[in-house]
DNA sequence: TGATATTGTTGATCCTCGTCAATGGGTTGA
DNA sequence: TCAACCCATTGACGAGGATCAACAATATCA
């Protein structure tokens, strides 16, 4: 299909290219191409040699690596604005994981040889990279000491709150989810299996804080949730 | 004690500062202190404002998370010319983390009010610091996938690999790791309890894979090691 | 040197979580 | 409408690893 142009884009504000100069756009639109992707649809491959980075316009994505025996970590899910990919064009090495679409998604991709001109004239934009960099391995330092100390159930929790950061909506008193996760998606998310992530839910809704609505997991007590997350049972 | 100024430092070619003008050098070492640490001794304190880097001088340091419950997952071990604390800087928040001195340490402190400049003037500073945490980040995610999905058994042989590329001394036939670590040290660094890290050498040890040699491990074969920690038992 | 911490090792026990298996509900399509 | 399929749920079971406790080995220091 034809490439969507930077200029314009809606976007655009939430990425690394947000304050550039139109020829920077035109360089970038010069060495883009955009491509829609169905559901479960992979992106890139983990292992696979990096010719670039995808950058999500509409849709969701998640990022995931891959075990020899076929399970999977969650490690990042991408909305609108959000660039998977690029970590593999600093390191000079082959994606190290892989993107796939979770929703019906339309994503545009940006060769990778335009990005050092960029980062030369656009210091803005090399400091959000190096923001977002130094931001993302925060998060997965905390992850990495959340998987290796605490329990499913504390790290169910955790990671429904997190959801209901990005994708919470009010619904009455409580707070539906938007976003569309499979019960696998939601094991991957904290490196459970489905069937241990389907008990606690289980448990959660039994202790009233959590219901569901239509395929959508509704928050009856964020506060409780909090409490679990938190520390001890 | 009087800094160590960069000019002429020994391990700054292993650093960001490595091709810097005599300018930037001294603008470094007008904003820097050089101070010595004793083993154990804390250099910063995770949750605490962050007003510079840390950039080790000679010796070796931890970087650590803590729980609530007082345990630790160690995510780096730093050796002479490799930074601490510096994330924060980029993300503007508290440390993350902390950092403690593994044995009597020189360390240099760096405020970070000298950092913009410097990037500024100095790309490639800039290019290695993105390298950096791009390197950093792709180790930390699949250090959590380990965590997530790996036994301990597998852990502990990835990590005696790790330090074998580090730290590794031929030895005879076999390779002795030449770094003082108790057993605390190389539990957290697997995010395991010093319980089932002994339990492990010990099958280790039994089944000739290691040896002690003083305060130091051994291994007598890092082939097998390496087959343990690939995949399978 | 002996006394006292500190660190390393092993045993016994418990509990979380993964695995395997069966079942139920929902959706799609001939 | 029924079959085939996918996904969610629950049960039974076992293994890996944490916890608690005892003890051995080593380091530290007056």
């Amino acid at each position: 299909m034809k490439a969507i142009p930077c200029e314009g884009c809606p976007v655009r504000e939430r990425t690394a290219f947000a304050d550039l100069d139109p020829d920077l756009l035109d360089l970038i639109d010069g060495a883009k191409q955009t491509r829609k992707y169905k559901k479960g649809q992979v992106i890139f491959y983990e292992d696979n040699r990096a010719f670039g980075l995808y950058c999500i316009y509409s849709g969701k994505a998640k990022l995931y690596k891959t075990t020899a025996e076929g399970k999977r970590l969650t490690l990042q899910i991408a909305d609108p604005g959000d660039q998977l990919g690029h970590l593999a064009l600093f390191t000079d090495q082959p994606y190290s994981a892989t993107g796939e679409a979770l929703e019906d998604s339309t994503i545009c991709f940006v060769d990778r040889r335009c990005l050092p001109t960029l980062m030369e004239k656009n210091p803005q934009a090399t400091w959000s990279i190096i923001n977002g960099l130094a931001q993302g391995l925060s998060i997965t330092r905390d992850r990495a000491t959340d998987i290796a100390y605490r329990s499913v159930r504390e790290r169910v929790a955790g990671m429904l709150l997190q959801l209901e950061a990005k994708y919470g909506r009010p619904d009455g008193d409580a707070v539906r989810l938007d976003i569309a996760l499979s019960r696998d998606d939601l094991a991957e998310l904290i490196g459970a299996t489905k069937e241990t992530l389907v008990r606690v839910l289980s448990d959660f809704r039994q202790e009233q804080l959590i219901t569901d609505k239509g395929s959508n997991l509704v928050l009856l007590s964020p506060k409780k949730l909090t409490k679990i997350a938190g520390y001890l049972d």
